[in-house]
DNA sequence: TGAAGTTACATGCCCGTGCATTCAATGTCA
DNA sequence: TGACATTGAATGCACGGGCATGTAACTTCA
């Protein structure tokens, strides 16, 4: 806890929390207007096609639980919405009937493939 | 656009988003928890106290509101909660009747007192 | 095997937020 | 001065989130 520290730790703080503030809102608007997608949608779409985890499109909701900043509620409803709107599927897992599978719907994919590229521009926007 | 950036943006922003939730969730908890005080609420005091801003414990809502990663609705509700509290007030503004002046009240700077080192803790802890 | 504990998921409830609207107080301009 | 635009703030509304709970489906252990 040096003393010089001490500073720049709020400083820190509000740096990250300027960048979160408006990279999130930007991606929250231009995927909601653009492809009708939540931040939060789009995340577990992202995840579930988990290029980044070697994934093939399929995962089980504890996976996924744990992979993002979401409660297990949040998750569950957000995975509801996603399945409303056919672009992901629950199934039941053979080994465990209390997991659910979920899988990206080819409507899923696409929509992923869609928005992909808003949510880079926006990215390389604040970041790059 | 540089091909070699386009992989950090991602990274960048996952790193942003770990450490935002992380931070915030925990000073969330915290304050909550100690002082009864949610994050905004804590952040509206610190901002009318506004030793940051060489502030008096006066400021209007429009100021605040500048500095502040809030809709004017939810600052609006946000002061209430606090007025309710009994840890800041409302005023009117003499040259403008519109606009209200918010003070600090003393139980409001001793409450800020109090949690501004479990707030800067917490900041250190995810900062230092 | 059966009772008690644990795990995965869904759901009821409440809360904080943003958007749109409203209302009163100001400002502007002919 | 009077009509119209603008501004500061409160509020109705809907939505997404977390916590607590419920309920099935495992697991453990005697």
């Amino acid at each position: 806890m040096d003393v010089k520290t001490e500073p720049n730790v709020c400083d820190k703080w509000a740096e990250t929390l300027r960048v979160y503030h408006n990279t999130s809102c930007e991606l929250e608007n231009e995927l909601q207007s653009r492809h009708s997608l939540g931040l939060s949608e789009f995340e577990v779409l992202l995840e579930l096609c988990g290029q980044c985890h070697g994934g093939d499109g399929k995962a089980k909701m504890k996976d996924l639980e744990a992979r993002m900043y979401l409660s297990q509620s949040a998750l569950s409803r957000t995975v509801t919405r996603l399945e409303k709107a056919g672009l992901v599927t629950r199934a039941a897992c053979d080994n465990d009937r209390r997991a659910n599978f979920l899988m990206l719907t080819p409507a899923g994919q696409e929509r992923l493939d869609e928005a992909r590229p808003t949510h880079k521009s926006v990215l390389i926007k604040h970041f790059a």
